[in-house]
DNA sequence: CTGGAACCTGTGATTTTCCTGAGAAACGCA
DNA sequence: TGCGTTTCTCAGGAAAATCACAGGTTCCAG
C-alpha cells in the first residue's frame, strides 16, 4: 500500500498499514547510523546489528521486511549470514553492500533470487531506491504500488529508467536520473544543496559543492528546455520541483 | 492460467488460482537454497529435501506440481527415489539434475515419459524454463498458457527455440537464446550485468563480467542489425529490451 | 548605484563504461 | 580424429559521463 503523507511524499506501507521494517547489518557504526537515519526518514522502522550473530538474533524477533547486509563482517562471512537468515526468514529480500572491487567474484548467484546489491561507497538515494524496489517486488508491500513517479506532465519510471515530459522521451545520465528522482520524490519541497549532496552523491564524495548547481543546470536543459519551468531556485535555500501550472 | 503481475512479469498459476508447488531435492544445501530462491522469485511455492527418504515424505504431504530431483543422493539411487515418488504422485513431472559426465542413456529413457533433465552446473534461466515447460505440459497449469514470448515484432518460442524478427527467422546459439529469453521475460526493465550473469550463466561461472557485453553485442548483430534497435544500454545501470516503436 | 554573494554555465581534462576484433580453448559431431 | 561451431579472454579504442575551474549573470543589501 502506498499513502501520500501530508508533506506530499509517498510512503511504502505493509498491507496492514504498519510501517515497513528493515534490518541493517554492518560492522562500521558510521554506516549503520547513516543508513538508519536515512531509512527512518523514509518512514520505515529500523533495527541494526554489527555482526552476523547479532543479525540472526535480531532478525528472529524483529521479523524485518527487508535486510541490508554488508558482505564483510567480522565474525562470519556474508554468505554464511545469508544462509542463517534464510532459515529464519525464507522470503525476505536482501540488499547486499559490497566493496567496489569485490563485486564480481562473490556476488554470483546472489541477485538470482530477486536480491540486489550496491557497492560501497553508495549514495543514499540508491540504497533507498533499491530497497523500495525489493520490498515492492517481494510483496511485503501492497502490489498496487508501482514504479512510476509523476509530477505534472513529467514522469519517471524506476524500472525502465525512462523519463518523459509531455510524452516526449528524455535521456538522462545516471547522476541526472538520481537527482531528478530525489527531486520528484519530494515535490514542492525545497531541498538544500547540502541535502542533495548527502542523498544523491556517495557518502565519500569530496568534491566541490557546485556539482549540484551543475547537474541542476543539466537537468534544466533537458527537462525545462523551451517549456514552462518545473525546477525552481530558491536563492539561499535550495531547489524544488513542482508542476508547471501553479 | 497465466496472470501478469504488476511488475509486468507473467506468472504460472494452477487452475484454481493458487501458486504452483515445486519440490526441490538435492543433498547440497547451496543448490537447494539457490534453486529455492530463484523459484520462489517466480512466484512458486517451494519445499526442499536433502535425501530420498525426505523427498518421498515431503512429496506425500506437499503434493507438488513438479519435482526437481538430483540423481546423486546419499541414501538412495535417483531411480529408486523416482520409483517411490511415482507411487505417491503418478503424474507429477520430474526435472532431473545430473552431473555433466553422467551416463546419458539412463536419463534418455526416463525423459521419454515427459520428464526432462538439465546437467550441472546449470543456469537458473534454464531450470526455470524447463520447469515451466514441464508444468505447462502436465496440465497442472492452464493449458492455454503458451510458449511464445513476444516483444514488438520480435518473437521467441520456448518450445521450438525459434526466434524471428519481423517474420524473418534468426539463428541463435544456446547462450544467445537464453540471454534473449531473459531479456524478453523482463521487457522494459533495466537488468544489471550482475542480474544477467546470475540468471543466464551457470552458477559456477567464474569469468569476466564482460561476457555479458560480448553477448549483448552478438545479439544486437543478429536482432537489431539494420533495424530500429530494441536492445538498449543504460550506461551505469544495465540493459533492457523494448519494442522498437516507443 | 555599487559591491558582494549566490547562482549559472561553457570548456575541457580525467575517468569510467562500454563495444568489438582477434584469437585461444572447449565442445559437438561425423 | 578432425573440422566447424560456440564460448570466452584479452586488449585497444570509442564514447559517454563526471567533475573542476573560471568567467559571467542575477539578485539583494546598503
Amino acid at each position: 500500500m502506498t499513502t501520500t503523507s501530508p508533506q506530499g511524499r509517498t510512503e511504502l506501507l505493509r498491507p496492514d498499514g504498519s510501517p515497513v521494517r528493515v534490518l541493517v547489518v554492518d560492522d562500521e557504526l558510521s554506516i549503520t547510523e547513516l543508513l538508519s537515519m536515512a531509512l527512518r526518514y523514509e518512514g520505515w522502522q529500523i533495527r541494526s546489528a554489527g555482526d552476523g550473530t547479532g543479525a540472526v538474533q535480531t532478525a528472529r524477533e524483529f521479523r524485518p521486511d527487508a535486510v541490508v547486509l554488508d558482505m564483510m563482517l567480522p565474525d562470519m562471512d556474508g554468505l554464511a549470514v545469508l544462509g542463517r537468515l534464510r532459515r529464519e526468514l525464507p522470503d525476505v529480500p536482501v540488499l547486499f553492500l559490497t566493496a567496489k572491487d569485490a563485486v564480481e567474484d562473490r556476488i554470483a548467484g546472489l541477485t538470482a533470487g530477486g536480491d540486489d546489491y550496491v557497492t560501497k561507497p553508495f549514495s543514499l538515494e540508491e540504497v533507498v531506491a533499491r530497497l523500495r524496489g525489493l520490498i515492492r517486488r517481494s510483496g511485503a508491500a501492497d502490489r498496487r504500488s508501482d514504479s512510476m513517479l509523476v509530477v505534472g506532465d513529467l514522469t519517471l519510471d524506476e524500472d525502465s529508467h525512462e523519463v518523459s515530459r509531455a510524452g516526449e522521451n528524455i535521456h538522462l545520465t545516471a547522476t541526472e536520473f538520481e537527482l531528478l528522482r530525489f527531486l520528484m520524490r519530494n515535490p514542492r519541497r525545497v531541498l538544500s544543496k547540502a541535502q542533495i549532496l548527502d542523498r544523491v552523491w556517495s557518502y565519500d564524495f569530496g568534491g566541490q559543492a557546485n556539482v549540484v548547481e551543475l547537474y541542476i543546470s543539466y537537468l534544466r536543459r533537458k527537462i525545462d528546455a523551451g517549456r514552462e519551468p518545473m525546477i525552481h531556485t530558491r536563492r539561499g535555500a535550495g531547489y524544488l520541483i513542482k508542476p508547471a501550472a501553479s
